[in-house]
DNA sequence: AACATAAGTTACTCAAAAGTAGAATTCCGG
DNA sequence: CCGGAATTCTACTTTTGAGTAACTTATGTT
């Protein structure tokens, strides 16, 4: 029992209320998976209420419904690539170091649930307004990414003509990593993302002096 | 009257037969467009036979089921990558040449509705035994690419470490066009997709001496 | 013209999954 | 241990779009 005043008798305990959070988390966190491995209209309520031993109408009682919870997995994912892609790199000495430490970044989130999600279903999938709301924070990820491209050239770590499209192709060819069938048998991951990277710093052409990275 | 022997009465005029097919290509290539735009689940047979003037039966007089659709848009789309994309490059004058040509014709597939609906549409939709076959249409596409990128290691003029991962990657890159909003405003996409492949060669990295392609 | 078949339509059924109503249970402060 | 809110369940309704039955209309052959 806290708070000054008369305070209504009824008032949620703190515990609860975290508990509800935490809940809610656990919610999201399973829709996520099953979006991530299905997609949105294949992935079933009863399938994300069956992982948490729940039954379906449990979970509308953390979400008004099964697009909310969407919204609220890409909103998720999004939050990810904001707050953790975009940290600044400790130990980059110029534009393209920063660069590839995000774009490695970048990849780890899209291993995540989360970021599968968001990247691989698409805003068309959600109401009008919704969808608006989830194209403007992507397009601040994408000024973002536009300006680490545009900082690099800049400093001249980075030569591109068009840091705009730069940023779309880069974008484009790392989410496709959200496509792979999961666990795919023989490749690494990690293996894989820095061969990914390394081609997108260094280019298919081969270089006549240095080697990069 | 064709057709040497007792020939049983009923048979269908060749004239016939190749109306029917042209029909059958057109609900296809209606099925491709909405496909294309909406996904599997979001697209509607309803709306397919509307854009054909055609009420939805009349669909099933040519295909059994709307996976049938899916699982031949997807077959013309891959068949289409390996016709159109694999030709060989008249005028490419080393292994790099080749690929770089291969890609811009992969590119130009992916525009298409069959080739956006083939990129943007898990097979996984489908079931098992017809996912299965486009898997091994897909993996020899991927062969193809992989084989390009290694013949160009061969003759020196791409430098890459592992010609798999570098096909996986390059192919994931291209297929990201698939998923830009139709009509993107301002983007013209023959000078965008120019850019990507020039990021694809070049790299983000400066070159020192040569100025590539 | 007659008729067999192709092609297409109207008007339905059916299935699956989202979503809801209301009862049952758990949990907590007194 | 009691009352009431919080939480979850059982058992349903609703919706949507795929798929079908059965009739109608067009077409080409004899």
């Amino acid at each position: 029992m806290r708070g000054g005043v008369i305070s209504s008798p009824w008032k949620k305990s703190p515990e609860r209320k975290q508990e509800r959070a935490l809940k809610r988390e656990a919610v999201l966190a399973a829709a996520a998976h099953v979006f991530a491995e299905n997609g949105y209209h294949r992935a079933s309520l009863d399938e994300v209420a069956r992982i948490l031993n729940v039954t379906k109408p449990t979970l509308y009682y953390y979400f008004k419904n099964k697009e909310a919870m969407l919204f609220a997995c890409i909103e998720h994912g999004l939050e990810m690539f904001r707050s953790e892609a975009s940290g600044p790199s400790a130990k980059a000495k110029n534009g393209l170091q920063r660069l590839t430490a995000y774009l490695k970044r970048y990849a780890a989130v899209i291993e995540s649930d989360f970021g599968r999600c968001t990247v691989r279903i698409s805003d068309s999938e959600l109401s009008e307004p919704s969808s608006r709301k989830i194209r403007r924070i992507k397009s601040e990820i994408d000024r973002e990414l536009r300006q680490l491209v545009a900082d690099g050239q800049a400093d001249g770590s980075i030569a591109v003509t068009d840091p705009q499209i730069t940023a779309l192709a880069l974008a484009g060819a790392l989410n496709s990593i959200a496509f792979w069938r999961h666990q795919d048998p023989d490749l690494p991951v990690d293996k894989t993302v820095d061969e990914y990277i390394h081609l997108l710093v260094n280019g298919l052409a081969p270089r006549t002096s240095q080697a990069r990275k």
